[in-house]
DNA sequence: AACATTTAATGTCGTATAGACACTATAAGT
DNA sequence: ACTTATAGTGTCTATACGACATTAAATGTT
């Protein structure tokens, strides 16, 4: 019995316990926000956590798939982007002792979903300026932290943020994302010469009213791969 | 007694097969290298593969201190440069099961290492040139593809590749390292201008002949950070 | 209807940095 | 002294972003 123990043991010291967390990104009138979970277990229950959770081997191919199972399991909405972001490790991260976590992050148009998250209680959007004062589970706050910060050197070049758009959406719009997340101004015309440049979208046949001049409307075409700049945006 | 087995099971399902791999990168006369073992036990003996192991709760901190820990015990070395590149998973890497493998890649200059290498009998150096003709474990071919194109991206907008370089090292020697690295020539200028610009370098008060006019000798400051700079060289 | 206001979109010029390549500098060999 | 080879600089061009003026098109006001 003793020896089983053992045996087990040696089981569980090969594999540390393995969970994938995603930081699922929105932008809401102009700030960046993060989809949370009330947290109902323990550890850490009550606190707010990232959507996530184990692998199950039946269901998930991959842990991409895992974490698109967990968005889909908690809040209803599958993100249009989703990137591993990196693995966070470390004997103190979890009571439970060494533990793994592989962290994605993704984006979403709130428009799109706002009503189905709503439906579900343990799930809400938490601004990130919210977050130092908020009881946080293990270390999904520096998870976050690092998320942003991927997410901004992302948005200096390349076109990531219009996945923070409805399907159509106008040059305004974008820009207010981009500078949402990079919490700095950009100039317009920059904006317009990388939407030219990038070939990714195309008109939508009709304008939207804005308080001024009505706006052009814009799409992704069809089967675009991600546009990427050799220059950053200026920091 | 069945019981446990299902507690057991349940916890098996919970945490696939956790292991770190790195992928060690050298420059050796203009060709680049990765670091490969012999592998001495099943799955896949025989066979070349990354360097890398499971988790020792014992002796690991984090998931970082595993892939420095096991390319120190096959190789006998400490990169001088070590980062996450990302997890490989599924359900078919592996003939144990779902498996997860959290990737790093590093970098080293082969002169400072080569001698120690050899005597390590089951680490090589492979030339990636030499990759798709040779019998490899696992999907590490796949994991050094990755790694190879992530390094040639980062190779375009950082000075990273001076890891490659010894401690003392000339622009040509950098600017060798760099096209092989991204295999397409680059300007002198150029670099000399990323030298200047980044503020990481001083001279060392020597010269190194080269078959024409002598070379001055350049080091890394002292606790200076890597330097990315705004735009990418072009490919 | 003329005008002000607002936001959208374009035009134009300045600036920073990479590419290209000629030119100079310094070493070794003949 | 001349040739060759490699190191290093000078200078011009090209590209894309920043700044900001200008034009366009919508609404509201007198």
């Amino acid at each position: 019995m003793f020896i089983m123990m053992q045996d087990y043991d040696i089981n569980q010291f090969k594999n540390p316990l393995f969970t994938v967390d995603s930081v699922l990104f929105t932008v809401i009138d102009s700030v960046l926000n993060v989809l949370m979970v009330k947290r109902l277990i323990e550890p850490f229950a009550g606190r707010w956590g990232l959507p996530g959770g184990f692998v199950d081997v039946d269901k998930d191919d991959n842990t991409d798939m895992t974490a698109r199972r967990k968005l889909t399991e908690k809040t209803g909405l599958s993100p249009r982007y989703l990137e591993q972001l990196q693995v966070f490790s470390g004997i103190n991260r979890d009571p439970r002792g060494f533990s793994v976590t592989s962290a994605y992050y993704a984006l979403v148009a709130h428009q799109a979903v706002e009503t189905r998250i709503e439906t579900v209680e343990q799930a809400s959007w938490i601004s990130v300026n919210e977050l130092p004062n908020l009881a946080v589970a293990f270390d999904h706050k520096h998870i976050i932290d690092i998320a942003h910060k991927r997410l901004q050197q992302k948005a200096l070049y390349s076109m990531v943020p219009i996945y923070c758009c409805p399907d159509h959406f106008t040059v305004g719009q974008l820009k207010d994302v981009i500078e949402t997340i990079i919490e700095k101004e950009i100039q317009r015309k920059s904006l317009m010469r990388r939407i030219e440049s990038s070939d990714m979208f195309e008109f939508v046949d009709q304008k939207v009213q804005s308080g001024g001049r009505s706006a052009q409307l814009y799409r992704v075409k069809k089967d675009v791969s991600m546009a990427n700049f050799e220059r950053n945006l200026s920091v």
